[in-house]
DNA sequence: TTGAAAGCGCTAACAT
DNA sequence: ATGTTAGCGCTTTCAA
């Protein structure tokens, strides 16, 4: 890269005539070439009242006929404020994770606030990686997936002192504010319902649990369910796989194989649900007649299949809409209600069980 | 923000002994406790063999106690080299745009760059003011989804002189680079492929084409197989709608009442399609023996659904993949070979059609 | 092998 | 109503 200083001479903060438009323009150029300093043109651009209206119009031309634009790393490095909020989720490759981060880029779009975007793959350490790198950025506000964290993450965030949301699940122990919906309560009222409609045996099908609170949870839910009706706990009726319609055809092909006699599915999302519920039809076997099927969600789709799909209505959009609300409320001092938001959920009982 | 200016006094640069942890330590802090110069603290962290053994140890000790990270937006306003690469596409709620940013980040990630995600809503005004936002944050790299831009976005990105990848679609004439496939081509061959069976008439069920190339791309490609088999083109054989299984149905119910006569729906998402599916199912129309359904994308559910569903397979993760290593060669200044990279499509031919 | 000095482009606090 | 000054924490020459 080329740098221009044998031209500039010793004034590095003037520009030699000619190459005005080499580099962006900085606050200086334009203070300059409007004839004023730069907290003048910053004043234009913040708060047009203070300035003189003649004084205004000149720099407001310059600005015009510049296209000025602030450096924003610049700024970042002098207010000691990034603008960025970081979001960390499992996989983008998810419609309720993606949903999520619609409603998260959205509450945060009318803001000056941008989305830094990081992937941990399932992985709480990966997790503790990003939130380290995100940190070094200078992020003012953090979203986390999930409420387990390694004890690395929490500190860290915890000393950052800046807001941080954790989405999707509920604890009564946030690291700052948390909003989501009690996967354990879901999944025990959808396996509970199951159960009243007396299907016997009932497997479940679920994500695998390993640093994936959510996962954990809903399992723990379907085993509280079970506990509560006097049913004995039967590893026998669960299969625990990846997250995606194909997985769920396998793990359905895999429980009927271990247990032909099962008589209905929880499946802990419904694009389980609906892998599973194909797996059936190419079986022959009837849905809910020979097997019921509960899901997990309400994706679109859950209402679409034939036989529509029993499931759980969760808030996606909300959950990221809200916070990234709570991040921008807590940036801009405005003072926040509740650190903990139940966004709730509902039981759909629809053809499938 | 209460800073420590009184307790300081005139060396800022120095902490007052006692507050060591209310602030994240600087290079000059590391560099301060070691005994040596930032720059050696600097050479350690990159370059450990240009250092003495001794000073090496002394520092990394240092280091290691502080856990010092470097501050990158002060990186970035020294270096001029932010870390950040932009990612704008329309909305994340997409399984094919959520696997290309799936993608992209996982190319990302073993670098240290981090990704900065805008949704612009299918609006190619809004991915402009997107554009100039990021510029202002002094991004390495962008990646834009469609290969139709306002002109304003084509000269800022043109002139900031920074790799520019547009992906999902292909055009001789890229920013930069673009990596993708023929949407037109790609919709050509399915409904050559339902001629081809004899159907006729054949309907389209697409997503809206305001600011959508993709979108336009793929009627065109429909209206150009018709034209080549001498079949008159006819708008009200066409539904366009927003994208999403509900959505899917609803324009197949559409089609269906302006044209009960319909033997044959190319639909040009996957999402679409299975909506389309259903509603044939909930009106006891057989698939593909009454209405032939061919859709796009090869989402894992098409082959799922019963039938399944013929339909392109197009290579979604890979899209981002590539644009993320295209975008990473350039910046380590690796040569890229070809700057116009064709993922190409795949016909599956299943049971809907 | 190590260090010193001068910025990067902006904001904040304090003048005038 | 406008300007001045001193950094923010790092990288980049250049020097020793």
């Amino acid at each position: 890269m080329v740098r221009l200083h044998a031209v500039a001479g010793k004034r590095p903060h003037s520009n030699a005539a000619g190459d005005a438009q080499r580099r962006r323009p900085r606050l200086l150029d334009v203070a300059e070439a409007a004839g004023v300093s730069t907290m003048t043109v910053v004043r234009v651009m913040r708060d047009p009242a203070k300035v003189a209206a003649h004084t205004r119009e000149r720099v407001e031309a310059v600005l015009q006929r510049t296209g000025y634009t602030p450096d924003l790393t610049a700024r970042g490095l002098a207010s000691n404020r990034s603008g960025l909020i970081a979001a960390i989720i499992p996989v983008l490759t998810n419609s309720l994770i993606a949903e999520i981060m619609q409603g998260l880029s959205d509450a945060l779009a009318p803001s000056d606030y941008h989305l830094l975007l990081g992937a941990s793959g399932f992985s709480a350490a990966q997790e503790e990686v990003m939130v380290r790198a995100f940190l070094s950025r200078r992020v003012d506000g953090v979203y986390l997936t999930g409420v387990i964290h390694t004890p690395g993450t929490v500190s860290m965030l915890a000393r950052a002192g800046i807001p941080v949301v954790e989405g999707g699940n509920l604890t009564t122990t946030p690291i700052d504010m948390v909003v989501g919906y009690s996967n354990v309560d879901a999944a025990r009222d959808v396996t509970r319902y199951l159960l009243r409609k007396r299907y016997w045996p009932v497997g479940y099908i679920g994500a695998h649990q390993e640093d994936n609170d959510r996962a954990r949870d809903r399992r723990s839910g379907y085993e509280k369910a079970l506990a509560a009706a006097r049913r004995p706990r039967d590893t026998t009726l669960c299969v625990e796989t990846t997250l995606d319609v194909d997985a769920g055809a396998q793990a359905m092909a895999a429980l009927l194989k271990k247990r032909p006699d099962v008589r209905a599915v929880f499946c802990s999302a419904d694009a389980l649900a609906v892998g599973a519920l194909y797996e059936c039809q190419r079986r022959g076997l009837q849905v809910p007649g020979d097997v019921a099927i509960a899901g997990f969600d309400d994706i679109p789709l859950a209402a679409q299949v034939v036989p529509s799909l029993t499931t759980v209505q969760i808030r996606r959009y909300a959950i990221g809409e809200r916070a990234g609300k709570l991040i921008g409320d807590r940036l801009a001092k405005r003072a926040v209600r509740r650190r903990i938001v139940d966004t709730g959920y509902k039981l759909v009982a629809r053809d499938s069980a």
